[in-house]
RNA sequence: GUGAGAUUAGUGUAGUGGUCUAGCACGACAACCUGUGGAGUUGUCAGGAGGAGUUCGAAUCUCCUAUCUCACCCCA
């Protein structure tokens, strides 16, 4: 009788069991990938930062700061919080390691988990990870273009086919707070017309009133003040040239003038990227982001222009899942050690030392002493060939090769066996 | 944070107050075969999420807690 475990994963955390870790390497590989061949440098930072970097980062107003941020102090009093996102702390790398210095653009990678507050759901953890890709000091909307490219190319590449990409433009500090004063007004004027969440979402962030499915706020939506027809000259040009790079490249985004996001940092360009799920599970965004160019000075450094966005990998894992994508395991090792009596027991560990010195796989089982348990075991991982070291053999400095398919059996000499099995295998 | 539904061996499930000593399938381990695998047979392992209550009696009804799922909110 064993007891119940007493422990579990905390709330909205998950372990990646042995079956869950493919999904995590096909991804990451395809994105290292991709992140060599656009000259993009892997960073890693710490899971905790200072609190104040996200407040200021990310902005006291978003949901993100207000209620979701695992917050700690530690004993000398200093407030950490875990990273619930990773475009902070990267630009806080750029700035305490002087990048600024380095020929610019920096083109930076990432890939790890991220923590949020909230209550689970399809797609949505505490503890998620996250792919990011940065781009430091280049204002050109051919960037923002490379963005959105890259990371379709990366859920391409993982061979999700129904991409939709949602851009928007939501201006800069030049034209935006204008822009977010007049939707104020329009709605204020209407606000009896408003469903009760946006007449919250009126005062706390009437950018987001804009995104409300209510049938009654919808008609009032499209008659309100688009920013798209507000945005100042630069932002305008700005939008208009990387809808065009989009062009030229072809990918099929999809103008979405309600796109609003919910972190302070983003200037101009944002996006986000969404599957069309064939059984209407709908789980957010597989990934979005934009362009920030105020964060780094914002953050302490220069005027920095800065371009990036972020993929959910447990989201991505989920459409790759929903579709059946099934992975070729990494190739089993077809070669498996039994070992029968204490002479051969002691001689395995060399045996095998000799098979890794010729990276040829091999597998054993070492803890068990019967040769039917080994066998028996060796069948069930699928091995071509078994080696047989048994108290005979040993003593002779020979070894059984058995043939698994066909039963056949030799024996060779021992400093043979890894020639005579390289030799076998290549057939 | 609000609302709804769920939770039975490692996995997938059956069972709607007594017939439950909780059944089945997959699994793991072992024996038949103490130096030869796949099949078979047999055996073993392993479960009511946790706690309280109603009742003569609870896996089954009620409540609390936890977790999961869904919706709101928001986002990756």
């Amino acid at each position: 009788m064993v007891k119940k475990p007493k422990f579990q994963s905390p709330t909205g955390m998950h372990d990646i069991l042995p079956e869950e870790q493919k999904y995590f390497q096909r991804i990451y590989k395809v994105s290292e990938n991709i992140a060599n061949f656009y000259g993009f440098k892997k960073i890693d930072t710490p899971i905790l930062e200072e609190t104040e970097l996200f407040l200021k980062g990310i902005g006291i107003a978003t949901d993100i700061v207000g209620k979701q941020m695992f917050t700690l102090r530690t004993k000398g009093g200093d407030y950490l919080t875990l990273r619930p996102e990773l475009t902070a702390p990267v630009a806080r790398a750029y700035l305490q390691h002087g990048m600024f210095n380095l020929p610019q653009p920096v083109k930076l990678w990432y890939f790890g988990p991220c923590f949020r507050y909230e209550k689970p759901q399809l797609g949505r953890f505490r503890q998620f990870w996250q792919l990011d890709f940065e781009i430091f000091g280049e204002k050109s909307p051919l960037i923002d273009a490379q963005i959105i490219q890259i990371f379709y190319n990366i859920l391409r590449e993982i061979r999700l086919k129904n991409l939709i990409i949602k851009i928007n433009s939501i201006g800069d500090s030049q034209c935006r707070p204008y822009y977010k004063k007049l939707l104020t007004s329009f709605f204020r004027s209407r606000e009896a017309a408003l469903c009760s969440d946006c007449k919250r979402r009126l005062r706390e962030n009437p950018l987001r009133i804009l995104d409300c499915k209510e049938e009654k706020c919808r008609s009032l939506i499209s008659r309100a003040p688009q920013m798209l027809d507000h945005l100042c000259e630069e932002c305008h040009n700005h939008f208009r040239e990387v809808l065009e790079f989009l062009d030229e490249i072809e990918l099929p985004y999809h103008l979405d003038p309600y796109l609003v996001r919910g972190l302070d940092y983003y200037t101009k360009t944002v996006f986000e990227i969404y599957e069309e799920s064939e059984t209407g599970r709908t789980q957010g965004a597989l990934g979005g982001g934009g362009r920030y160019d105020g964060l780094v000075k914002l953050l302490g450094g220069k005027e920095t222009p800065a371009c990036g966005g972020a993929a959910g990998i447990e989201r991505i894992i989920g459409v790759m899942k929903e579709k059946g994508m099934k992975f070729l395991e990494s190739a089993p090792p077809k070669i498996f050690l039994a070992q029968l009596g204490p002479l051969a027991k002691r001689k395995s560990l060399k045996i095998l030392e000799d098979f890794r010195k010729q990276r040829i796989l091999i597998s054993e089982s070492l803890g068990r002493d019967s040769l039917k348990a080994q066998l028996s075991r060796a069948n069930k991982i699928g091995v071509k060939y078994v080696l047989i070291l048994g108290q005979k053999e040993a003593l002779e400095d020979t070894i059984i090769i058995r043939d698994m398919a066909t039963g056949r059996q030799e024996i060779v000499k021992l400093e043979k066996v890894v020639k005579e099995v390289e030799k076998r295998l290549k057939k």
